[in-house]
DNA sequence: CTTGACGTTCTAGTAACTGGAATGACTATT
DNA sequence: AATAGTCATTCCAGTTACTAGAACGTCAAG
């Protein structure tokens, strides 16, 4: 099947699917007398593979070791399960890091009356640390 | 002031001061006689300003109206709450987005015994073979 | 007068795409 | 057969927010 086709089962955009190709994250797909590039079932399954690891949150380059890991018969699950734990951490610490910004975020603009007056505290806060001490643990 | 006191003072390492500079966040500094960059309070207070900003997650965009926004002594502060309202909005976004994943993964590494033999029911669920039900939510 | 720290500019690389140009191939219609 | 439209190809540039490094100038200390 053509690219375009393969797009559309694997959920992979045809440009992404070249992209991943360029760097090197998938094989070269055969070609075709025409010089299209053509895929089969497998091909489409490995790109939902990637696609699904994207989704999860995964980089390309742990990706790319996921697909060897998955293509290596031999490997121990503890490998892949590394990954996946590391990977955990890094989510948790983001997830943190995300709600440490909404929480000083939901003090600052608690505290903006968000009219047309000039005041605004969610500035001044900014600008000078002048606000409460959640700020401190926001540095 | 040279920049690199400023970058000790401000929390923000010179290279970024510059290259804040150059992307026109801020205000190209005065120059010192010999050519270097020379920075008053005030300009300490402002990069202080656009790290803090950073800090909370807003993007060099946003940063920018925040700062034109901070000097413009006639502005409402219903522009500014709005702003950062945005900004929350998207960071609650991603933090589900990393909330779902997180407990994808939860999920997978809990049925992966995690030992030398190959079974692995992470990969496994990756590849779309298997899985559970969670997986469609992921994707 | 040399050493070292600091400053300057410029270029290039990072992650993971994304958009677009220029061009070629296939399909359907007139 | 000509034409239009869709799909394919390659390659280049742009995005975000830095970061590393080269090559060089300046300044203070010993």
């Amino acid at each position: 099947m053509n690219i375009g086709e393969a797009a559309v089962r694997s959920g992979v955009a045809a440009k992404n699917i070249r992209y991943y190709e360029s760097i090197g994250l998938i094989e070269p797909a055969k070609r075709a007398e025409n010089g299209y590039r053509d895929y089969q079932e497998t091909d489409v399954q490995m790109l939902n593979f990637v696609n699904r690891a994207r989704g999860l949150g995964f980089s390309v380059k742990q990706v790319a070791e996921l697909l060897s890991l998955y293509q290596d018969r031999a490997r121990a699950s503890a490998d892949v399960k590394e990954i996946a734990t590391n990977h955990m951490s890094e989510i948790e610490h983001k997830i943190e890091e995300l709600q440490r910004m909404h929480r000083t975020l939901a003090h600052l603009t608690e505290k903006c009356h968000g009219d047309d007056r000039p005041n605004c505290p969610i500035l001044d806060d900014i600008a000078g640390l002048i606000g409460p001490s959640d700020l401190s643990a926001a540095g």
